[in-house]
Parts: C-alpha cells; sequence; structure tokens
DNA sequence: CCAGTAGTGTGATGTTTATCACATTTAACG
DNA sequence: CGTTAAATGTGATAAACATCACACTACTGG
C-alpha cells in the first residue's frame, strides 16, 4: 500500500524530471544552431527564448493548414513534419521535410502575413518552438545580431533552393534519388517512400522500380 | 569648317551628358529599390554608393566564370543577363534571367567565398553596379538598414524558388510557359525561345510546339 | 551587301515516366 | 490480438517529352 504511493510518487518524479531535461535539450538544440552563427551570452538566450512558443503536435496533426493564417516560424525539437501544396487536380506536392534543428513554415504567408497555401503536418509526435513574425521583428530589433543570425539562414536556404531547381532540372528521377539518399541517410527510413517520391517530383510507382534493380 | 567644330564639340557634349543622366539613372534606380524596403538620407545613400563598382559589359561576356572566384553580386541597372550551369552531358541549364533592378550571382560562391558553379553572361549590353561581400558586409554593419534591406531582398527571393520548385513539380510544360508569359510579358520577346526553355526546364522544340496550337 | 551564324519550326522516333490496377506485406491501434 | 489502414511491389498501357534530323528565316558584322 505505503509502497505504491511511492511508487507513484516517483513516476510522476520522473516524468517532471524528463520534461525538464527535454526542455533543456531542446535549447540548447536551438542555442547550438544560432551560436554556429552568433554567440550570445546566457543572458541574451533566455531574452530569445521569450520570444518562442513550446508546443507538442501528435502525428497527423496540422500546424498550419492552407487558408488560414500561418503567423508562425517553427523549429523543430523533435520530431518530424513537411510542407506540402495541394495543386487542382488534388495531388500532393512536398516541398520540404524538417527534422530535429530544422525550421519550417509557409513563408510566404508568414512573411506577407498572408493565408497560407501550404500546408504542414506531422510526420511523427513532434515538440516545436515557434515565433511569431512580430516576434521574429521585434527580436531582430532590439537584439540585431539574430538579424544577422535570420540572413544568414535565409541566404544558406536560398542557395539550398537553388540547387534543387537545378536538380529538378538536370537530373533523371533516379539520380535524384541516389542524391536524396547520400544527403539525407537518415531520413530514408523515417519517411514513407511515397512521401519521399512527392518531394522528388517523382511517382512512387517509379520509385519504388527504381531501388529494386 | 566652323561649324563642324561646334558640331563635333557638341556630340562630345552629347556623350557627357547622357553617361550622366544614365549614372543618375542607374543609381535612382537602386535607390528607388532600396527605398522601397527603408528610407535612405541623401548621405546615406552616397555612402552606399561607396560601396559599389559601376562596370559596363558587352554581349556575350562573361560576368562570372564557373570555377573561378565569384566575389561580387551584381545589381543589373540596363541589360539583360541569365545564370547558368553546365552538367556532365554539357547541358546548359539557365537557373536564372535578371534585366534592369533585378541583382544577380552565383550565391554560393558569393556569400561562401568559394569558385563559381554558375556562369553569368549577357543577353544584351548591360551596366552593372556591383558589390563585393566584403563591402556588403562592412556596410551591413556600417549601415544596418542596409542589413535589413538584404534580409526582406533575400527572403523574397527565396519564396520565389519555393514556387519555381512547385511549379517544376506540379506543372505540364506548357503550364509552365503561360505561367511565365504571365509573370514576365516583356521578357519573352527580349529572350531567345530556347533559352526560356532551359529555364522552363524543357526541350527547345517542345516549346516550339506549344505556342502553335 | 552578302556570307555566316543564330533563331525557329516541324516531322519521325524512342525514352522516360505517369497512371491504373491489383497483390502482398507491414504497421497501427482500439 | 485481430481488424483495418498504410506502405510497398509489380505488370500493362498511355502520355509527355527528349532527341535527332533537316529546312527555313532573320539577323549581324566585316
Amino acid at each position: 500500500m505505503c509502497s505504491l504511493f511511492y511508487l507513484k510518487l516517483y513516476g510522476v518524479f520522473l516524468q517532471l524530471i524528463n520534461q525538464d531535461i527535454l526542455k533543456v535539450m531542446m535549447r540548447s538544440l536551438l542555442r547550438g544552431q544560432i551560436e554556429a552563427i552568433v554567440k550570445l551570452t546566457d543572458e541574451e538566450f533566455q531574452f530569445v527564448l521569450t520570444h518562442f512558443e513550446t508546443s507538442i503536435y501528435k502525428k497527423h496533426q496540422y500546424v498550419v493548414q492552407a487558408n488560414h493564417l500561418a503567423p508562425n516560424d517553427h523549429f523543430v525539437a523533435k520530431g518530424l513534419l513537411r510542407s506540402f501544396s495541394i495543386d487542382e487536380a488534388g495531388k500532393e506536392h512536398i516541398l520540404q521535410f524538417a527534422m530535429e534543428d530544422w525550421w519550417i513554415s509557409d513563408p510566404q504567408a508568414y512573411h506577407n502575413r498572408m493565408h497560407a497555401t501550404l500546408n504542414i503536418d506531422c510526420l511523427e509526435d513532434s515538440e516545436i518552438m515557434s515565433i511569431s513574425i512580430d516576434n521574429r521583428e521585434k527580436l531582430c530589433r532590439e537584439l540585431n545580431k539574430m538579424e544577422y543570425f535570420f540572413l544568414k539562414k535565409t541566404t544558406a536556404g536560398y542557395i539550398a533552393l537553388q540547387q534543387r531547381i537545378l536538380s529538378l532540372m538536370s537530373q533523371k528521377s533516379d539520380e535524384r534519388y541516389v542524391q536524396f539518399v547520400q544527403l539525407y541517410p537518415n531520413l530514408i527510413d523515417r519517411i514513407p517512400k511515397a512521401l519521399i517520391a512527392s518531394y522528388l517530383g517523382i511517382s512512387r510507382e517509379t520509385l519504388s522500380r527504381m531501388s529494386n534493380q
């Protein structure tokens, strides 16, 4: 009787500890990414954190929905998400995957404060730190290094997109798949092949036939 | 005899005037683009200008060559350029056109101070204002509004590239051409169809067959 | 002005890839 | 733990598009 009580108490205690450890880990992930570009004091990082909101999503849950506002940019602390568009024929086209230490948003809706054209949902249970466009602009004004950080990040993203365009234009589907495997070896068995196919701009049947020869 | 002398003098005078007018126009084009995002005093704009170098290129001339350094970002004051990559098969893929009021560079080579993988050449005689990566970083530190300007520009570029990826994945070649015509109606008769085809990721024959039905 | 090059149109043919259909395997979850 | 859904493999067929080949026009530079 008495020992059962203590066992329960211990369970709750463990949960609390885990949540704390988790928060610490999430934060250090974000801090590590920022500090790879600009150095921050502890106080500055705490200040940066006040501009974020942490939230938890379950697999299949939508983070951004087309035709709704999407005023947040999302830093993935844990889990896996995708952004995709649905064309007139009802077909999905995946623009981006985002796992731990990546960002994901509908950039057009976010930066121009418009309604989303993209959807973002979770491929796994996920934990996310979101920053609103207002908070981001405020943060950039308050702490100028952060504007530099966002500029570097956006520039790197721009370069990556140019290379993806080049890949779409110059490579055959099997070459693109091989390149994807080389670039993101850890993603191939976290993401269903049909979704990788959609990201690469090919049908799931074509991708299925590829690896098998 | 005497009138001939004055005629010549007048010609030289006109040339000087034209060059001055041209410089003024080039500068006001750049200033207009910046001031659409951040306001500048006359002094500030003069200061910004000291970070640029103006140069003139002839049609077919290369501004950036693959395997060479490419430490400049180029603002097009007049003319028309393209950036393109050459794949292993020797085939050209056009990543970007840039006419008046646009920027063009090999962003990877520029921002990471690497050797270029892209080529940039002129489709028309062009006049260009170039800013080195060092001057750009210096300018951002000296005049913080300019960092904000570049962040906005880069973000807009990122959004445009995402839409181009979506277009490459979701649209048939004829739909992409129609969209190109809608987006850049003034470019269709400034650029040879074969180059537009290359930009759209289709063969010149396919594009030729499209408009004709 | 005229020779050579660049740009464009068009047919015939082959390749790549999408689509539809169905079978089989694996995972999810009450 | 068993039922339903998700994920994957594979064949047959069709569509989209590239490639090759050649003809024709327009432009450009000495």
